[in-house]
RNA sequence: UGGGGUGUAGCCAAGCGGUCUAAGGCACCGGAUUCUGAUUCCGGCAUUCGGAGGUUCGAAUCCUCCCACCCCAGCCA
């Protein structure tokens, strides 16, 4: 699967070389998601990676679910992440857990303790941590280090069996406490954890620890370059100490990358789950949501997804990337499909009073102004219409040229109107608008050559189709959710994140709109059908406006 | 103050000692076309590469020192 032209940076860089110095028959990546949490879209950057090297390097990319802990994973997300991972466009050479490689993984232990590089420790936690030093001070080695080979094999099978109670020993690996690297200080290799696993049932209550699972899982499924991103540079190291002692068939390399962050939002699975926990959200695949299942909901397409990390690009630098890139990406994929349509989302009336009240006229018009080829649809056009209350003002700014008080504008695809009248409420709020309509100047002709700058957009009232329109903007209202103050991340939720608008005006087509077609309302913005809308009950989410020039013009002005 | 990293425009990012008075994209600012204030188009937007020294005929690219920021002390991944 690729967009366009073969992506540059400095890890394919890295697999050239390799290719070239005959390094390697095939390329093989993997992406290995735990199981616990649905995808974001920081995600998407570590698939589109693997499984875009994959299709280029014509190699192989498992999907390999990291399932080594029991207490916080389950099928229902690796089903999810199967079927995110698919939608985005990309399939997996072969599916594979870690828990595939338990009895492998068991076997690689007793062969580190029979080379007296492990040792079960009998230690708390708390004096393992204790002894584990610090940051600028060495550790100390554990009263059990130097305990015999055949002791700590029989430990260790007595660990398997069941033997003892949750953290009552660990394996460790014989490293070196005094390193400065703190993932030496002889890591804790396996665990014991009663606690069923989802896919091996009551087989193990010993379960291996990140570190001791994935190089191996590596190494077994032949990967030749290990993609991840920059928390684990420094676990790099123990890495490859593993695969050095270990009798594994390959030799993998771990290369580390910087993860995606995007502003006005947050990414991280616990804060994510914390927003979703306290009802912040309507669930993981709110259309607010950086989760994938959130963006396609929203209305987002693979394309533009995939579009998106591959003009970010893969560095080691740590960055932030702008939401508004990934708007721009939207907005270029949606723009030459999208079909157009009309649509109110704050109807306004008008009454056009020389035009016959029992008539209408139906008006063929395409559906993209610059490609025929998309087709036709048919609007209806009568005496009583909707506009969009801000196409009109009592007291229009400079440069403002909608709807005003004797003011002329086109309606799009028909009329051109002036406006003569303006009926109130009692609070003095306009609730329609008289206009006349000029019959010479349908199809866009102004025979007289005049000048009609304002063209808006409308539906006629009685043939309007009523729609809920939800606005989405920004989850936070700051860059920086978490800049200041990490704790009060929650205070920087936008209140208006969501807007749900009902009893909108759609054309009449859109009675019949196509769950599946992404429509632009024109001069509006991108909207894509929710998964709850129905034909009797249509709810549009809008995915992203149109880049609006007048509004922040005029916003200028006026400050 | 231990170790590992990263620093090129507001945000990304090419660049790998000479073709760099530094690609490209986003954003922004013009201007043209337009029945969407959309799209498209055209033009503008770093004499400078975190800073200071040094090596070299020549440095964003090499060396030294300094500064800033990120990651690491789970029986999480």
């Amino acid at each position: 699967m690729s967009d366009s032209p073969k992506p540059v940076n400095f890890i394919r860089q890295i697999i050239d070389d390799d290719i070239k110095a005959g390094r390697h028959q095939a390329i093989v990546t993997r992406f290995p998601p735990e199981p616990n949490g649905y995808l974001h879209i920081g995600h998407c950057k570590a698939i589109w990676l693997n499984f875009g090297i994959k299709d280029d390097y014509g190699g192989r990319c498992t999907l390999r679910f990291d399932d080594t802990n029991p207490l916080r994973e389950s099928q229902k997300y690796a089903s999810r992440i199967e079927e995110d991972i698919r939608w985005l466009g990309y399939e997996w050479s072969s599916l594979a857990h870690a828990s595939d490689y338990f009895d492998q993984f068991y076997e690689y232990a007793v062969h580190l303790i029979k080379n007296a590089l492990a040792y079960v420790d009998s230690q708390s936690g708390d004096e393992i941590r204790r002894q584990r030093g610090t940051l600028t001070e060495p550790g100390m080695n554990s009263p059990y280090r130097d305990r015999g080979i055949e002791e700590n094999l029989s430990l260790f099978q007595a660990m398997r069996d069941g033997e003892f109670e949750d953290g009552e020993h660990v394996l460790r690996a014989k490293i070196d406490m005094q390193a400065s690297n703190i993932n030496l200080r002889d890591p804790v290799l396996y665990r014991i954890r009663h606690h069923a696993h989802q896919r091996t049932g009551d087989k193990w209550c010993i379960y291996p620890m990140y570190d001791f699972a994935h190089g191996q899982g590596d190494a077994i499924e032949g990967v030749t370059h290990s993609l991840c991103t920059l928390e684990f540079e420094d676990h790099r190291a123990l890495y490859d100490w593993l695969i050095e002692h270990l009798p594994v068939p390959s030799t993998p390399r771990q290369i580390e990358f910087s993860r995606l962050n995007l502003n006005y939002t947050v990414m991280s699975k616990r804060l994510l789950t914390q927003l979703v926990d306290l009802g912040h959200v309507a669930g993981w695949d709110d259309p607010r949501m950086p989760t994938i299942s959130g963006l396609r909901r929203r209305g987002y397409t693979p394309e533009s997804l995939r579009n998106f990390i591959a003009s970010v690009g893969i560095t080691r630098k740590p960055n932030v990337i702008e939401m508004g890139l990934l708007e721009k990406c939207i907005r270029d994929d949606l723009d030459p499909k999208a079909p157009r349509v009309m649509a109110v989302l704050r109807p306004l009336k008008v009454v056009i009073e020389n035009y016959p009240e029992s008539e209408t006229e139906l008006i063929e018009v395409p559906s993209h102004p610059q490609r025929p080829e998309i087709g036709c649809r048919q609007l209806t056009f009568s005496r009583e219409i909707f506009i969009e209350r801000s196409d009109y003002e009592d007291d229009p700014p400079k440069g403002y040229f909608r709807l005003a008080p004797g003011r002329e504008v086109r309606l799009r695809h028909a009329y051109v109107i002036r406006c003569k009248e303006v009926v109130r409420d009692a609070r003095g709020e306009p609730v329609e608008i008289r206009c006349d309509y000029d019959p010479e100047t349908a199809g866009g002709q102004t025979p007289d050559g005049r000048k009609v700058k304002g063209i808006i957009h409308w539906v006629s009232a009685s043939h309007a189709v009523n729609a809920e329109v939800r606005l989405y903007d920004r989850l936070f209202s700051v860059a920086d959710p978490l800049g200041a103050r990490k704790h009060d991340y929650l205070d920087a939720l936008n209140p208006d994140s969501l807007q749900c608008l009902k009893d909108c005006k759609l054309e009449m087509g859109l009675g019949q709109a196509d769950p599946q077609t992404r429509y632009q309302f024109e001069r509006v913005g991108y909207f894509f059908q929710d998964s709850a809308s129905r034909q009797d009950a249509l709810v549009f989410n809008r995915i992203v406006s149109l880049r609006d020039t007048w509004t922040r013009k005029s916003q200028y002005s006026s400050n």
